[in-house]
DNA sequence: GGTTTGTATGCAAACGTTTGCTTATAAAAA
DNA sequence: TTTTTATAAGCAAACGTTTGCATACAAACC
């Protein structure tokens, strides 16, 4: 790999000047700037970036930290952000945690530490403390779906309205019994979901149905067992809310098996679609996210955290998208 | 953020004797070691990887260029590949390039140069000589499932037997008529698939049929469209295999739109099944591939390139996987 | 007692950039 | 003519590490 300083050598120049003429960061006569050019093209010279860097303080790169990319409204944003970044002119590095918290903390001291200036991360909650820190280390960070500290910026999705508004469009279908398989409560996601389910519930004065199944929560398993729990409450079941798609396909075939029929027994949608719910043999109603111009927005806000003069940062922002209920073939 | 040189001072030593001190590479005394360690605790000082790896020429990072994440074995593949370069300590960063060679160019250019010592690349084929160029510069290059270049390491599918197997197995099951939606057989895993298939259709005296749409290859559209023209083509078709899972959900739903019942009146299988079919209302049969060991296998390979003193480079290798044909309900 | 060996530490160069400072020339202004 | 300004380019320090070389003092050997 040629460096400045071959090509210093090449064009008959010192390294400084070759600097200045490739940044443009100061006078160059034009015709040195030519040879320069030559040099740099019959060497096909590429700056190092770690040496860049290592100068500059800046790393140019932008790290993620998700729970998981398979199947999820994750990959969607992870793409969405990578694109982003790169036409920023950042690069992207990318860790899974499968929403445990160790793993997630020792990602996060990975990342921090000489690999990226900024972090995008959807957090587990447990390491609010590490990501106040990262923080105000000067590490540029954002949240992605999952807001755990206020004073970190987020893009968020009104996932209380969700709720809210699936249980109004089901009882506008003429549900009255509508059973809701959600996640963790103890996430912020999914206890808002809750709150909006239940705010519905009261303003139409309908029954709580609620099942949990002791395995892995966003699972296909978890969908199938809360969902035939849900049958085995109630006689009347007519609609069921899964917090996210793949518990919806569980719930979906939990119905099939039971011999219940989708959406003529019982409708069912999706309160966090994405890609997956149009593509189905019988196709899933689904509140949708613009998963694309979230990760867009995230990404935005970090690098212009980055990038603001260390005495001007601005402050956390916080950016609520809201879904769109798209209307399919289970209900 | 706490340096070398802080710790140093605080221990009063020179900053080369904490350096040692820390990595074990030479004497220190005992002592010396303690006040060392207490100061590194107290200032929480990590290491700039970055100096680091300028002064070492390596970044201890891997990079990923792949077509895309959703809803293909690349995610899988993907997320195997970062846990398993967490493990050997490295960290990766990811470019998707939706098969479009100028992007897949743009982003091994960025990559090769600065951010990462190895690469690992699913390649639309048409930068073979810029990956030759990267691999003798000395960045380590692994192909995964798809192998464009002979003189760099592989990890994949064999895809042919997968051809051929599925067609042997449909046999079995009664089929005669059995059509074959496909990828862009320019690409080396489609173009095997199309072989293998023809292999058997030879051995069992079959006819051939295969459609193709005017739209994205891989794409759920692309599928549904095909089998439609499948439809179209034979009066008594009664299987059809398709490439990718994606496709094999289009085929699905244009056979119900048909009014033709699976596996019935036409079986259907997916010859690179991952994750999605058995999370379906009508479970999918598919051959699968191990996606998390060809993860593991091709980040071994690459770091174990990397590692290899420069003087003694492995010389490439090759390493084919079988799918295991899983029997489910759309056969 | 002189020479080797083992242990412990410091000095300074190097990795490839960027950038503040200095110097030099030519053109413009006074 | 002298001073200012604009243009052009080099020197050397700095970023935070690692590492070859040199040095120093023991203890152990012959």
């Amino acid at each position: 790999m040629a460096t400045l300083k071959d090509v210093a050598r090449l064009a008959c120049v010192d390294v400084s000047t070759v600097s200045r003429a490739l940044n443009n960061t100061s006078y160059v006569h034009p015709d040195t700037k030519a040879r320069i050019y030559a040099a740099v093209k019959e060497l096909s010279y590429q700056p190092n970036l770690l040496a860049q860097g290592l100068r500059q303080g800046k790393r140019h790169t932008i790290g993620m930290v998700f729970p998981g990319l398979n199947m999820t409204i994750f990959a969607e944003i992870a793409q969405s952000i990578e694109e982003e970044a790169r036409r920023r002119a950042y690069a992207t590095m990318i860790c899974t945690t499968e929403d445990n918290p160790d793993e997630e903390r020792e990602c996060l001291n990975r990342l921090r530490n000489g690999f990226v200036d900024g972090l995008i991360v959807a957090s587990t909650g447990k390491n609010n403390r590490l990501l106040r820190d990262i923080q105000s280390s000067g590490i540029a960070v954002g949240q992605i779906i999952r807001q755990q500290e206020k004073t970190i910026s987020a893009v968020l999705a009104d996932y209380e309205a969700c709720g809210y508004e699936a249980v109004k469009y089901l009882v506008g279908k003429g549900c009255r019994e509508i059973g809701l398989i959600n996640g963790l409560t103890e996430l912020r996601p999914y206890r808002d979901r809750y709150f909006g389910y239940c705010r519905a519930l009261d303003k139409f004065n309908l029954p709580e149905l609620s099942a949990v199944a002791d395995c892995k929560n966003n699972s296909f398993e978890y969908g199938y067992r809360c969902a035939e729990e849900l049958l085995a409450q109630s006689d009347h079941l007519d609609a069921i809310m899964a917090a996210v798609d793949i518990q919806g396909l569980g719930a979906m075939r939990a119905l099939k098996d039971h011999g219940v029929r989708v959406p003529q027994d019982v409708r069912l949608l999706s309160l966090t679609g994405h890609s997956i719910g149009k593509l189905l043999e019988t196709t899933m109603t689904a509140l949708e996210l613009p998963a694309v111009e979230m990760g867009v927005q995230v990404t935005r806000m970090v690098v212009e955290q980055i990038e603001a003069p260390s005495d001007a940062k601005p402050s956390p922002q916080r950016l609520v998208f809201p879904a769109a209920l798209v209307e399919r073939e289970t209900t």
